[in-house]
DNA sequence: CACAAACAGGACTAAAACAGTACCGTATCT
DNA sequence: AGATACGGTACTGTTTTAGTCCTGTTTGTG
């Protein structure tokens, strides 16, 4: 059914409430205040901060932050940092893998053209309108309250 | 990786198969000039019929024919009789089940943003897209070759 | 410097989904 | 009657996914 992963599900719960604040948030408090439970939360976090998405800072008072400002994410973005690269099928560029009746397809990867529909949509969907606050406040005011608390928290 | 079933991605290549001949095909047949295993054939084909993007004909000289004219059937279509309901996650609407967090969600079912934009992306790239003929032809004399061909097959 | 808080990486297991196949039944044509 | 072809469904091995745990490293604090 087209599925993406449960954990790319919980992660944008993760995010949103990572969002919400304007510091650096441990893996045990966003599990806690988003009710997922701690090893998921982390092994999501800890992939996330892998791909650069996220910051992450070690230690007493560590946790992690947005590694850029999270008005520009799209969904895309975090689809793509936890599952790899968008491929509907193995016969699509750039999935690695390669479909096994290529040489007598009667259609060499004409799947692309599905590819690039669905990346193209995930593209404009961006993470802060995933927030319920984007269906009441003016998109303009969502992003700088966003863009501050990500500075407060870069500075901290 | 939003992956569409192995099966959906031979259906493709079957229907694409079937799209070219001007009458009714057999199961046989169409594994025979697509390449692909008969039993996985006969499952496709049995799954499209139920949902009426197909119908058969059974007994001597029986096969299947499109049910009704093939230009106008979309992938949308074509994943959604053989997946289901596109639905991204558990908490989308129609998806039937329902997500274990909706109660302490954040975000009630924003995951219908991503779920509409890909659904709308799916709508627009037709079947006959597919074909590689698609690449070459000028789509308004693809659409007048495949609908003859389809009246054909209604006649016979 | 010792200790505690937090992240990093990876290994492991149970459960679920998929893929592929097979079997038996029904309809239709010759 | 018999051959052809679809219809439904059940079964099984394989692969993926989900979720957990453990061990190591970094960093702030008393
Ligand atoms: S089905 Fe994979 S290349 Fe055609
Ligand atoms: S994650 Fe399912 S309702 Fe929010």
């Amino acid at each position: 059914m087209l599925k993406v992963n449960k954990l790319t599900d919980y992660a944008v719960v993760v995010l949103c409430d990572l969002l919400r604040g304007d510091r650096l948030r441990s893996a045990a408090d966003l599990a806690q205040s988003s009710g997922v439970p701690l090893p998921t939360v982390s092994k999501i976090l800890k992939q996330l901060a892998r791909t650069g998405l996220l910051q992450s800072a070690r230690g007493v008072n560590g946790g992690y932050g947005f590694g850029r400002p999270p008005a520009g994410i799209s969904m895309a973005e975090v689809i793509e940092a936890l599952e790899g690269p968008i491929a509907v099928t193995g016969c699509v560029e750039d999935s690695g893998e390669m479909c096994e009746f290529v040489h007598q397809c009667p259609m060499n990867g004409h799947w692309n053209a599905v590819n690039v529909a669905i990346r193209r949509s995930l593209d404009e969907v961006r993470l802060v309108d995933m927030l319920p606050e984007a269906r009441f406040m003016d998109p303009e005011d969502l992003n700088r309250v966003i863009a501050e608390r990500h500075a407060a928290a870069m500075q901290a």
